[in-house]
DNA sequence: CGTCCTTCGTTACGAGGCTTCACGTTTGTG
DNA sequence: CACAAACGTGAAGCCTCGTAACGAAGGACG
Protein backbone atom coordinates (compact mmCIF):
# COMPACT_ATOMS: atom_id res chain seq x y z
CA UNK A 1 0.00 0.00 0.00
CA UNK A 2 3.00 2.29 0.47
CA UNK A 3 3.96 2.74 -3.28
CA UNK A 4 1.28 2.93 -5.93
CA UNK A 5 3.33 1.08 -8.46
CA UNK A 6 2.71 -1.94 -6.47
CA UNK A 7 -0.97 -1.03 -6.22
CA UNK A 8 -1.11 -0.88 -10.37
CA UNK A 9 0.65 -4.26 -10.53
CA UNK A 10 -1.45 -6.06 -12.49
CA UNK A 11 0.61 -9.94 -11.95
CA UNK A 12 0.09 -11.06 -8.51
CA UNK A 13 3.37 -12.01 -6.67
CA UNK A 14 4.24 -15.25 -5.86
CA UNK A 15 3.74 -14.57 -2.42
CA UNK A 16 0.28 -13.27 -3.43
CA UNK A 17 -0.80 -17.01 -4.99
CA UNK A 18 0.64 -19.15 -2.70
CA UNK A 19 -1.49 -17.23 -0.43
CA UNK A 20 -4.21 -17.13 -2.65
CA UNK A 21 -3.77 -20.30 -2.95
CA UNK A 22 -3.63 -21.40 0.92
CA UNK A 23 -7.29 -19.06 1.42
CA UNK A 24 -9.01 -21.46 -1.34
CA UNK A 25 -7.45 -24.76 0.95
CA UNK A 26 -8.84 -23.49 3.79
CA UNK A 27 -12.67 -22.51 2.19
CA UNK A 28 -12.05 -26.05 0.69
CA UNK A 29 -11.34 -27.67 4.23
CA UNK A 30 -13.98 -25.73 5.63
CA UNK A 31 -16.82 -26.52 3.36
CA UNK A 32 -15.94 -30.42 3.60
CA UNK A 33 -15.86 -29.88 7.81
CA UNK A 34 -19.40 -28.35 7.20
CA UNK A 35 -20.59 -31.09 4.80
CA UNK A 36 -19.37 -33.80 7.49
CA UNK A 37 -20.16 -32.63 11.26
CA UNK A 38 -22.45 -29.98 10.38
CA UNK A 39 -22.77 -26.35 11.58
CA UNK A 40 -20.12 -26.77 14.29
CA UNK A 41 -17.22 -25.92 12.89
CA UNK A 42 -13.74 -26.32 14.63
CA UNK A 43 -10.53 -24.08 14.18
CA UNK A 44 -8.39 -26.35 15.51
CA UNK A 45 -9.94 -29.19 13.64
CA UNK A 46 -9.55 -27.15 10.14
CA UNK A 47 -6.10 -26.52 10.92
CA UNK A 48 -5.19 -30.01 11.77
CA UNK A 49 -6.78 -31.30 8.40
CA UNK A 50 -4.55 -29.02 6.72
CA UNK A 51 -1.12 -29.72 8.67
CA UNK A 52 -1.12 -26.49 10.51
CA UNK A 53 -1.85 -25.58 13.85
CA UNK A 54 -5.27 -22.79 14.89
CA UNK A 55 -3.59 -19.40 15.38
CA UNK A 56 -2.37 -20.24 12.36
CA UNK A 57 -5.59 -19.32 10.21
CA UNK A 58 -5.29 -15.78 11.66
CA UNK A 59 -3.21 -14.86 9.20
CA UNK A 60 -5.97 -15.75 6.74
CA UNK A 61 -9.46 -15.15 8.46
CA UNK A 62 -9.46 -12.25 11.15
CA UNK A 63 -12.15 -14.03 12.42
CA UNK A 64 -14.50 -17.31 12.37
CA UNK A 65 -17.27 -15.35 11.35
CA UNK A 66 -15.34 -14.28 8.21
CA UNK A 67 -14.49 -17.62 7.34
CA UNK A 68 -17.93 -18.32 7.29
CA UNK A 69 -18.98 -15.00 5.37
CA UNK A 70 -16.69 -15.62 2.53
CA UNK A 71 -18.17 -19.35 2.82
CA UNK A 72 -21.32 -17.84 1.85
CA UNK A 73 -20.29 -14.99 -0.62
CA UNK A 74 -18.76 -17.74 -2.69
CA UNK A 75 -21.59 -20.08 -2.13
CA UNK A 76 -23.49 -16.96 -3.50
CA UNK A 77 -21.19 -16.42 -6.48
CA UNK A 78 -21.37 -20.04 -7.39
CA UNK A 79 -25.49 -20.29 -7.35
CA UNK A 80 -25.33 -17.45 -9.68
CA UNK A 81 -22.85 -18.99 -11.85
CA UNK A 82 -25.13 -22.26 -11.77
CA UNK A 83 -28.29 -20.80 -12.49
CA UNK A 84 -26.28 -17.87 -15.44
CA UNK A 85 -25.25 -20.88 -16.59
CA UNK A 86 -28.49 -23.53 -16.62
CA UNK A 87 -30.64 -20.22 -17.80
CA UNK A 88 -28.07 -19.34 -20.56
CA UNK A 89 -28.88 -22.74 -21.98
CA UNK A 90 -32.37 -22.10 -22.90
CA UNK A 91 -33.73 -19.88 -25.83
CA UNK A 92 -34.46 -16.64 -25.29
CA UNK A 93 -38.07 -16.78 -26.20
CA UNK A 94 -38.91 -19.67 -24.41
CA UNK A 95 -40.51 -18.57 -20.79
CA UNK A 96 -41.75 -22.81 -20.03
CA UNK A 97 -38.22 -23.54 -20.60
CA UNK A 98 -36.80 -20.34 -18.49
CA UNK A 99 -38.74 -21.79 -15.71
CA UNK A 100 -37.73 -25.66 -16.10
CA UNK A 101 -34.36 -24.64 -16.01
CA UNK A 102 -34.42 -21.85 -13.41
CA UNK A 103 -36.39 -24.41 -10.83
CA UNK A 104 -34.28 -27.17 -11.64
CA UNK A 105 -31.16 -25.75 -11.36
CA UNK A 106 -32.09 -24.16 -8.03
CA UNK A 107 -33.34 -27.17 -6.30
CA UNK A 108 -30.06 -29.15 -7.69
CA UNK A 109 -27.99 -26.64 -5.92
CA UNK A 110 -29.72 -27.67 -3.09
CA UNK A 111 -29.82 -31.19 -3.40
CA UNK A 112 -25.96 -31.44 -4.49
CA UNK A 113 -24.73 -29.92 -1.40
CA UNK A 114 -27.21 -29.62 1.19
CA UNK A 115 -24.95 -27.95 4.11
CA UNK A 116 -23.93 -25.19 1.53
CA UNK A 117 -27.53 -24.25 0.86
CA UNK A 118 -28.36 -24.36 4.63
CA UNK A 119 -25.56 -22.33 5.05
CA UNK A 120 -26.77 -19.79 2.74
CA UNK A 121 -30.31 -19.89 3.42
CA UNK A 122 -30.61 -21.26 6.95
CA UNK A 123 -30.25 -18.06 9.26
CA UNK A 124 -29.63 -18.98 12.42
CA UNK A 125 -26.08 -19.49 12.15
CA UNK A 126 -23.89 -19.38 15.31
CA UNK A 127 -22.73 -16.16 15.85
CA UNK A 128 -24.88 -14.28 13.27
CA UNK A 129 -23.75 -11.50 13.62
CA UNK A 130 -23.67 -7.92 11.96
CA UNK A 131 -20.55 -8.54 9.87
CA UNK A 132 -21.99 -11.47 8.25
CA UNK A 133 -25.50 -9.40 7.13
CA UNK A 134 -23.10 -6.63 5.31
CA UNK A 135 -20.96 -9.08 3.24
CA UNK A 136 -23.10 -12.11 2.09
CA UNK A 137 -26.29 -9.80 2.22
CA UNK A 138 -25.11 -8.31 -1.23
CA UNK A 139 -23.83 -11.78 -2.07
CA UNK A 140 -27.20 -12.76 -1.56
CA UNK A 141 -28.86 -10.06 -3.38
CA UNK A 142 -26.90 -10.68 -6.38
CA UNK A 143 -28.02 -14.05 -6.76
CA UNK A 144 -31.68 -12.23 -6.72
CA UNK A 145 -30.06 -10.05 -9.27
CA UNK A 146 -29.08 -13.64 -11.82
CA UNK A 147 -32.88 -14.57 -11.55
CA UNK A 148 -34.28 -10.91 -11.94
CA UNK A 149 -32.08 -9.90 -14.92
CA UNK A 150 -32.87 -13.47 -16.83
CA UNK A 151 -36.22 -13.39 -16.51
CA UNK A 152 -36.30 -9.94 -17.60
CA UNK A 153 -34.56 -10.66 -20.76
CA UNK A 154 -36.90 -13.51 -21.51
CA UNK A 155 -39.71 -11.18 -20.40
CA UNK A 156 -38.82 -8.37 -23.17
CA UNK A 157 -39.51 -10.91 -25.84
CA UNK A 158 -43.18 -10.36 -24.45
CA UNK A 159 -43.44 -14.02 -22.81
CA UNK A 160 -45.51 -12.96 -20.19
CA UNK A 161 -48.48 -11.86 -22.15
CA UNK A 162 -50.94 -14.09 -20.26
CA UNK A 163 -50.27 -14.40 -17.16
CA UNK A 164 -53.24 -16.50 -15.01
CA UNK A 165 -53.18 -13.39 -12.34
CA UNK A 166 -51.58 -10.43 -12.72
CA UNK A 167 -53.03 -8.65 -9.87
CA UNK A 168 -51.01 -6.09 -8.16
CA UNK A 169 -51.76 -3.98 -5.27
CA UNK A 170 -51.18 0.24 -6.17
CA UNK A 171 -47.55 -0.03 -3.67
CA UNK A 172 -46.22 -2.97 -5.31
CA UNK A 173 -47.02 -1.21 -9.35
CA UNK A 174 -45.01 2.00 -8.25
CA UNK A 175 -42.18 0.20 -6.40
CA UNK A 176 -41.65 -2.20 -9.02
CA UNK A 177 -42.05 0.27 -11.77
CA UNK A 178 -39.16 2.53 -9.79
CA UNK A 179 -37.19 0.63 -7.47
CA UNK A 180 -34.58 -0.65 -9.99
CA UNK A 181 -34.25 1.82 -12.33
CA UNK A 182 -30.26 0.83 -10.17
CA UNK A 183 -29.75 -1.80 -13.52
CA UNK A 184 -31.35 1.22 -15.68
CA UNK A 185 -34.37 -0.71 -16.70
CA UNK A 186 -37.70 -0.71 -15.32
CA UNK A 187 -39.57 -3.87 -14.54
CA UNK A 188 -43.68 -4.49 -15.43
CA UNK A 189 -45.27 -5.07 -11.88
CA UNK A 190 -46.61 -8.24 -13.44
CA UNK A 191 -43.71 -9.84 -14.08
CA UNK A 192 -42.09 -8.89 -10.99
CA UNK A 193 -44.79 -10.61 -9.28
CA UNK A 194 -44.09 -13.77 -11.18
CA UNK A 195 -40.65 -13.89 -10.54
CA UNK A 196 -41.32 -13.00 -6.89
CA UNK A 197 -44.19 -16.17 -7.28
CA UNK A 198 -41.87 -18.48 -8.69
CA UNK A 199 -39.37 -18.06 -5.91
CA UNK A 200 -41.20 -18.77 -3.28
CA UNK A 201 -42.55 -22.00 -4.82
CA UNK A 202 -39.35 -22.79 -5.80
CA UNK A 203 -37.73 -21.71 -2.78
CA UNK A 204 -39.88 -23.20 -0.23
CA UNK A 205 -39.66 -26.84 -2.35
CA UNK A 206 -36.13 -26.67 -1.91
CA UNK A 207 -35.85 -25.37 1.76
CA UNK A 208 -38.82 -28.20 2.69
CA UNK A 209 -36.67 -30.59 1.00
CA UNK A 210 -33.24 -30.00 2.57
CA UNK A 211 -34.19 -29.26 6.11
CA UNK A 212 -35.88 -32.54 6.51
CA UNK A 213 -39.32 -31.55 6.32
CA UNK A 214 -40.84 -33.93 3.27
CA UNK A 215 -39.01 -36.29 4.74
CA UNK A 216 -42.89 -38.68 5.04
CA UNK A 217 -42.45 -38.55 0.63
CA UNK A 218 -39.54 -41.11 -0.97
CA UNK A 219 -37.42 -39.38 -3.47
CA UNK A 220 -38.88 -40.95 -6.79
CA UNK A 221 -42.58 -39.59 -5.55
CA UNK A 222 -40.17 -35.46 -4.35
CA UNK A 223 -38.76 -35.93 -7.95
CA UNK A 224 -42.64 -36.43 -9.58
CA UNK A 225 -44.31 -33.80 -7.50
CA UNK A 226 -41.37 -31.12 -8.79
CA UNK A 227 -41.88 -31.78 -11.81
CA UNK A 228 -45.76 -31.06 -11.19
CA UNK A 229 -44.82 -27.69 -9.16
CA UNK A 230 -42.71 -26.47 -12.29
CA UNK A 231 -45.66 -27.68 -14.71
CA UNK A 232 -47.94 -25.33 -12.65
CA UNK A 233 -45.71 -22.22 -12.65
CA UNK A 234 -45.33 -22.86 -16.34
CA UNK A 235 -49.45 -22.36 -16.29
CA UNK A 236 -49.25 -19.39 -14.04
CA UNK A 237 -47.30 -17.51 -15.63
CA UNK A 238 -48.85 -18.21 -19.02
CA UNK A 239 -46.00 -19.85 -20.39
CA UNK A 240 -47.90 -23.03 -21.14
CA UNK A 241 -51.75 -23.37 -22.26
CA UNK A 242 -53.79 -24.86 -19.64
CA UNK A 243 -54.49 -28.62 -20.18
CA UNK A 244 -57.29 -29.58 -21.66
CA UNK A 245 -59.46 -30.99 -18.27
CA UNK A 246 -62.43 -32.85 -19.40
CA UNK A 247 -64.06 -32.09 -15.81
CA UNK A 248 -63.43 -28.83 -16.51
CA UNK A 249 -66.96 -26.55 -17.66
CA UNK B 1 -41.87 -44.10 41.82
CA UNK B 2 -41.85 -46.22 44.69
CA UNK B 3 -45.27 -46.81 45.17
CA UNK B 4 -47.87 -47.07 42.67
CA UNK B 5 -50.25 -45.05 43.89
CA UNK B 6 -47.89 -41.86 43.94
CA UNK B 7 -48.05 -42.68 39.75
CA UNK B 8 -51.53 -42.43 40.00
CA UNK B 9 -52.24 -39.62 41.72
CA UNK B 10 -54.15 -36.90 38.95
CA UNK B 11 -53.50 -33.81 41.09
CA UNK B 12 -49.83 -32.68 40.87
CA UNK B 13 -48.19 -31.97 44.11
CA UNK B 14 -47.16 -28.22 44.85
CA UNK B 15 -43.31 -29.52 44.45
CA UNK B 16 -44.76 -30.62 40.80
CA UNK B 17 -46.29 -27.55 40.37
CA UNK B 18 -43.35 -25.26 41.36
CA UNK B 19 -41.32 -27.26 38.98
CA UNK B 20 -43.56 -26.86 36.04
CA UNK B 21 -43.91 -22.93 36.37
CA UNK B 22 -40.34 -22.94 36.85
CA UNK B 23 -39.65 -25.03 33.57
CA UNK B 24 -42.10 -22.37 32.15
CA UNK B 25 -40.50 -19.42 33.03
CA UNK B 26 -37.06 -20.69 31.93
CA UNK B 27 -38.35 -21.17 28.49
CA UNK B 28 -39.91 -18.02 28.15
CA UNK B 29 -37.00 -16.10 29.59
CA UNK B 30 -35.24 -18.13 26.76
CA UNK B 31 -37.28 -17.58 24.09
CA UNK B 32 -36.62 -13.80 25.00
CA UNK B 33 -33.10 -13.85 25.05
CA UNK B 34 -33.67 -15.88 21.38
CA UNK B 35 -35.81 -12.90 19.94
CA UNK B 36 -33.23 -10.24 21.36
CA UNK B 37 -30.06 -11.94 21.08
CA UNK B 38 -30.35 -14.14 17.95
CA UNK B 39 -29.43 -17.77 18.42
CA UNK B 40 -26.35 -17.61 20.51
CA UNK B 41 -28.23 -18.47 23.75
CA UNK B 42 -26.17 -18.47 26.92
CA UNK B 43 -27.05 -20.48 29.89
CA UNK B 44 -25.64 -17.85 32.04
CA UNK B 45 -27.61 -15.27 30.77
CA UNK B 46 -30.87 -17.38 31.67
CA UNK B 47 -29.98 -17.77 34.62
CA UNK B 48 -29.04 -14.18 35.18
CA UNK B 49 -32.34 -12.91 34.37
CA UNK B 50 -34.02 -15.21 36.38
CA UNK B 51 -31.97 -14.25 39.41
CA UNK B 52 -30.02 -17.34 39.66
CA UNK B 53 -26.83 -18.99 38.93
CA UNK B 54 -26.42 -21.59 35.41
CA UNK B 55 -26.05 -24.56 36.60
CA UNK B 56 -29.53 -24.63 38.57
CA UNK B 57 -30.78 -24.78 35.13
CA UNK B 58 -29.22 -28.71 34.95
CA UNK B 59 -31.93 -29.60 37.13
CA UNK B 60 -34.71 -28.82 34.57
CA UNK B 61 -32.92 -29.30 31.09
CA UNK B 62 -30.06 -32.22 30.91
CA UNK B 63 -28.72 -29.96 28.27
CA UNK B 64 -28.52 -26.99 26.19
CA UNK B 65 -29.87 -28.52 22.95
CA UNK B 66 -32.79 -30.19 25.53
CA UNK B 67 -33.79 -26.55 26.05
CA UNK B 68 -33.90 -25.90 22.69
CA UNK B 69 -35.61 -29.18 21.62
CA UNK B 70 -38.39 -27.99 24.38
CA UNK B 71 -38.62 -24.54 22.49
CA UNK B 72 -38.99 -26.12 19.04
CA UNK B 73 -41.70 -28.68 20.41
CA UNK B 74 -43.75 -25.79 22.12
CA UNK B 75 -42.93 -23.45 18.73
CA UNK B 76 -44.42 -26.29 16.85
CA UNK B 77 -47.60 -26.74 19.16
CA UNK B 78 -48.09 -23.43 19.36
CA UNK B 79 -48.13 -23.10 15.11
CA UNK B 80 -50.36 -26.01 15.21
CA UNK B 81 -52.87 -24.21 17.90
CA UNK B 82 -53.21 -21.15 15.83
CA UNK B 83 -53.14 -22.77 12.87
CA UNK B 84 -55.80 -25.27 13.97
CA UNK B 85 -57.89 -21.77 15.34
CA UNK B 86 -57.58 -20.56 12.07
CA UNK B 87 -58.73 -22.95 10.25
CA UNK B 88 -61.74 -23.80 12.44
CA UNK B 89 -63.20 -20.18 11.93
CA UNK B 90 -63.53 -21.20 8.14
CA UNK B 91 -66.81 -22.81 7.16
CA UNK B 92 -66.11 -26.43 5.81
CA UNK B 93 -66.85 -26.47 2.48
CA UNK B 94 -65.08 -23.25 1.67
CA UNK B 95 -61.64 -23.93 0.33
CA UNK B 96 -61.29 -20.28 -0.93
CA UNK B 97 -61.42 -19.59 2.42
CA UNK B 98 -59.46 -21.95 4.21
CA UNK B 99 -56.76 -21.65 1.62
CA UNK B 100 -56.26 -17.84 2.78
CA UNK B 101 -57.08 -18.60 6.67
CA UNK B 102 -54.00 -21.27 6.19
CA UNK B 103 -51.57 -18.99 4.70
CA UNK B 104 -52.01 -15.77 6.08
CA UNK B 105 -52.11 -18.23 9.37
CA UNK B 106 -48.51 -19.50 8.89
CA UNK B 107 -47.37 -15.89 7.56
CA UNK B 108 -48.49 -14.21 10.87
CA UNK B 109 -46.99 -17.08 12.95
CA UNK B 110 -43.56 -16.16 11.06
CA UNK B 111 -44.36 -12.27 11.21
CA UNK B 112 -45.29 -12.25 14.84
CA UNK B 113 -42.41 -14.19 16.29
CA UNK B 114 -39.28 -14.16 13.62
CA UNK B 115 -36.83 -15.51 15.74
CA UNK B 116 -39.39 -18.65 17.00
CA UNK B 117 -39.91 -19.18 13.14
CA UNK B 118 -36.43 -19.08 12.77
CA UNK B 119 -35.93 -21.85 15.29
CA UNK B 120 -37.78 -24.30 13.73
CA UNK B 121 -37.45 -23.97 10.64
CA UNK B 122 -33.70 -22.45 9.58
CA UNK B 123 -31.88 -26.15 10.31
CA UNK B 124 -28.61 -24.99 11.06
CA UNK B 125 -28.69 -24.48 14.80
CA UNK B 126 -25.49 -24.56 16.80
CA UNK B 127 -25.10 -27.93 18.29
CA UNK B 128 -27.79 -29.44 16.13
CA UNK B 129 -27.62 -32.97 16.88
CA UNK B 130 -29.37 -36.50 16.92
CA UNK B 131 -31.81 -35.38 19.98
CA UNK B 132 -33.15 -32.62 18.12
CA UNK B 133 -34.02 -35.07 15.29
CA UNK B 134 -35.96 -37.14 18.04
CA UNK B 135 -38.14 -34.82 19.84
CA UNK B 136 -38.51 -31.65 17.22
CA UNK B 137 -39.21 -34.12 14.47
CA UNK B 138 -42.41 -35.81 15.56
CA UNK B 139 -43.50 -32.05 16.37
CA UNK B 140 -42.88 -30.66 13.45
CA UNK B 141 -44.31 -33.35 11.96
CA UNK B 142 -48.07 -32.92 13.90
CA UNK B 143 -48.25 -29.41 12.47
CA UNK B 144 -48.00 -31.02 9.03
CA UNK B 145 -50.77 -33.21 10.40
CA UNK B 146 -52.51 -30.20 10.97
CA UNK B 147 -52.13 -28.67 8.00
CA UNK B 148 -52.93 -32.29 6.48
CA UNK B 149 -56.03 -33.19 8.11
CA UNK B 150 -57.57 -30.01 7.86
CA UNK B 151 -57.41 -29.71 4.51
CA UNK B 152 -58.71 -33.39 3.93
CA UNK B 153 -61.80 -32.27 5.83
CA UNK B 154 -62.36 -29.34 3.47
CA UNK B 155 -61.29 -31.80 0.38
CA UNK B 156 -63.39 -34.42 1.93
CA UNK B 157 -66.33 -32.29 0.89
CA UNK B 158 -64.93 -32.99 -2.84
CA UNK B 159 -64.20 -29.17 -3.26
CA UNK B 160 -61.18 -29.98 -5.39
CA UNK B 161 -63.31 -30.90 -7.83
CA UNK B 162 -61.41 -28.60 -10.46
CA UNK B 163 -57.51 -28.16 -9.63
CA UNK B 164 -55.68 -26.21 -12.53
CA UNK B 165 -53.43 -29.34 -12.87
CA UNK B 166 -53.53 -32.73 -11.31
CA UNK B 167 -50.93 -34.05 -13.02
CA UNK B 168 -48.95 -36.71 -10.67
CA UNK B 169 -46.58 -39.39 -11.50
CA UNK B 170 -47.04 -42.54 -11.12
CA UNK B 171 -44.77 -43.20 -7.44
CA UNK B 172 -46.94 -40.42 -6.01
CA UNK B 173 -50.03 -41.41 -6.83
CA UNK B 174 -49.24 -45.17 -4.80
CA UNK B 175 -47.90 -43.22 -2.03
CA UNK B 176 -50.75 -40.89 -1.30
CA UNK B 177 -52.96 -43.46 -1.52
CA UNK B 178 -50.92 -45.53 1.21
CA UNK B 179 -48.42 -43.83 2.89
CA UNK B 180 -51.58 -42.51 4.97
CA UNK B 181 -52.96 -45.46 6.10
CA UNK B 182 -51.75 -44.56 10.12
CA UNK B 183 -54.92 -41.93 10.34
CA UNK B 184 -57.25 -45.14 8.73
CA UNK B 185 -57.69 -42.74 5.46
CA UNK B 186 -56.84 -42.45 1.95
CA UNK B 187 -55.75 -39.35 0.55
CA UNK B 188 -56.36 -38.48 -3.19
CA UNK B 189 -53.01 -38.25 -4.37
CA UNK B 190 -53.56 -34.74 -6.12
CA UNK B 191 -55.30 -33.52 -2.88
CA UNK B 192 -51.92 -34.00 -1.80
CA UNK B 193 -50.15 -32.48 -4.33
CA UNK B 194 -52.10 -29.52 -3.88
CA UNK B 195 -51.53 -29.46 -0.29
CA UNK B 196 -47.71 -30.21 -1.05
CA UNK B 197 -47.75 -26.50 -3.56
CA UNK B 198 -49.61 -24.86 -1.19
CA UNK B 199 -47.24 -25.63 1.93
CA UNK B 200 -43.86 -25.28 -0.81
CA UNK B 201 -45.79 -21.40 -1.98
CA UNK B 202 -46.34 -20.01 1.47
CA UNK B 203 -43.48 -22.02 3.54
CA UNK B 204 -41.33 -20.33 0.92
CA UNK B 205 -42.86 -17.10 0.86
CA UNK B 206 -42.13 -16.75 4.92
CA UNK B 207 -38.97 -17.59 4.62
CA UNK B 208 -37.68 -15.35 2.16
CA UNK B 209 -39.36 -12.79 4.26
CA UNK B 210 -38.12 -13.74 8.04
CA UNK B 211 -34.76 -14.43 6.35
CA UNK B 212 -34.56 -10.76 5.08
CA UNK B 213 -34.12 -12.17 1.59
CA UNK B 214 -37.05 -9.58 0.37
CA UNK B 215 -35.55 -6.50 2.25
CA UNK B 216 -35.66 -4.87 -1.08
CA UNK B 217 -39.53 -4.86 -1.08
CA UNK B 218 -41.39 -2.37 1.48
CA UNK B 219 -44.08 -3.73 3.90
CA UNK B 220 -46.77 -2.84 1.61
CA UNK B 221 -45.76 -4.00 -1.42
CA UNK B 222 -44.75 -7.68 0.90
CA UNK B 223 -48.41 -7.39 1.34
CA UNK B 224 -50.15 -6.99 -1.67
CA UNK B 225 -48.05 -9.84 -2.93
CA UNK B 226 -48.84 -11.84 -0.47
CA UNK B 227 -52.04 -11.27 -1.61
CA UNK B 228 -51.85 -11.94 -4.68
CA UNK B 229 -49.49 -15.48 -4.47
CA UNK B 230 -52.88 -16.33 -1.95
CA UNK B 231 -55.23 -15.52 -5.29
CA UNK B 232 -53.27 -17.26 -7.17
CA UNK B 233 -53.58 -20.67 -5.08
CA UNK B 234 -57.10 -19.93 -4.87
CA UNK B 235 -57.19 -20.18 -8.45
CA UNK B 236 -54.66 -23.39 -9.26
CA UNK B 237 -56.55 -25.19 -6.78
CA UNK B 238 -59.66 -24.40 -8.62
CA UNK B 239 -61.16 -22.73 -5.16
CA UNK B 240 -61.98 -20.06 -7.37
CA UNK B 241 -62.44 -19.51 -11.28
CA UNK B 242 -60.27 -18.50 -13.47
CA UNK B 243 -60.55 -14.07 -14.08
CA UNK B 244 -61.99 -13.08 -16.90
CA UNK B 245 -59.04 -12.04 -18.66
CA UNK B 246 -59.17 -9.88 -21.67
CA UNK B 247 -56.28 -10.50 -23.15
CA UNK B 248 -56.89 -14.00 -23.26
CA UNK B 249 -57.53 -15.33 -26.34
C1' DC C 1 -42.45 -31.31 67.37
C1' DG C 2 -38.24 -33.59 65.51
C1' DT C 3 -36.09 -36.33 61.87
C1' DC C 4 -35.33 -37.76 57.34
C1' DC C 5 -35.27 -37.41 52.58
C1' DT C 6 -35.92 -35.21 48.32
C1' DT C 7 -35.24 -31.31 45.69
C1' DC C 8 -33.13 -27.12 44.77
C1' DG C 9 -29.44 -23.79 44.30
C1' DT C 10 -24.66 -22.37 45.01
C1' DT C 11 -19.64 -22.29 44.72
C1' DA C 12 -15.66 -24.54 42.89
C1' DC C 13 -13.70 -26.76 39.18
C1' DG C 14 -12.27 -29.03 34.75
C1' DA C 15 -12.70 -29.39 29.49
C1' DG C 16 -12.72 -27.36 25.24
C1' DG C 17 -13.05 -23.68 21.78
C1' DC C 18 -11.79 -18.91 20.16
C1' DT C 19 -8.41 -15.48 19.95
C1' DT C 20 -4.06 -12.90 21.10
C1' DC C 21 0.78 -12.55 21.89
C1' DA C 22 5.65 -13.19 21.60
C1' DC C 23 8.94 -15.59 19.25
C1' DG C 24 11.34 -18.33 15.77
C1' DT C 25 11.41 -19.57 10.71
C1' DT C 26 10.82 -19.21 5.99
C1' DT C 27 10.89 -16.55 1.80
C1' DG C 28 11.33 -13.00 -1.44
C1' DT C 29 14.13 -8.67 -2.29
C1' DG C 30 17.79 -5.13 -2.86
C1' DC D 1 24.67 -11.19 2.02
C1' DA D 2 21.57 -8.37 4.80
C1' DC D 3 16.99 -7.09 5.47
C1' DA D 4 12.05 -7.08 5.86
C1' DA D 5 7.78 -8.98 5.40
C1' DA D 6 4.95 -12.77 5.91
C1' DC D 7 4.21 -17.13 7.96
C1' DG D 8 3.59 -20.68 11.56
C1' DT D 9 4.04 -22.33 16.46
C1' DG D 10 3.57 -22.82 21.47
C1' DA D 11 1.91 -20.54 25.46
C1' DA D 12 -1.56 -18.18 27.53
C1' DG D 13 -6.16 -15.65 28.54
C1' DC D 14 -10.94 -15.66 28.28
C1' DC D 15 -15.44 -17.43 27.89
C1' DT D 16 -18.91 -21.01 27.96
C1' DC D 17 -20.55 -25.58 28.77
C1' DG D 18 -21.19 -29.05 31.93
C1' DT D 19 -19.95 -31.75 36.43
C1' DA D 20 -19.15 -32.40 41.34
C1' DA D 21 -19.55 -31.59 46.09
C1' DC D 22 -21.82 -29.13 49.50
C1' DG D 23 -25.35 -26.50 52.00
C1' DA D 24 -30.33 -24.88 52.45
C1' DA D 25 -35.32 -25.28 52.02
C1' DG D 26 -39.33 -27.72 52.64
C1' DG D 27 -42.63 -31.38 52.62
C1' DA D 28 -43.50 -36.42 54.73
C1' DC D 29 -43.92 -39.12 58.65
C1' DG D 30 -42.90 -40.96 63.27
Amino acid sequence: MRSTAAELEKVPSRRERVRAATIKEIKATAMGMLREHGADLRFADIAREMGMTAPALYRYFADRDQLLSALMVDGFAEMSTQLTAALEATEPDDLAGWIRAAAVSYRNFAKADPARFSLLFGLPNPGFGQHNQHTSGPAAGATMATLEQSLRAVIDKGQLAHPLIRYVGPQWATEAGTAQAADGARIPADAYQALLHFLAAVHGFACLETFDHLHWISDQARDELFEAQIELLQLTTGALPPPSDPDRP
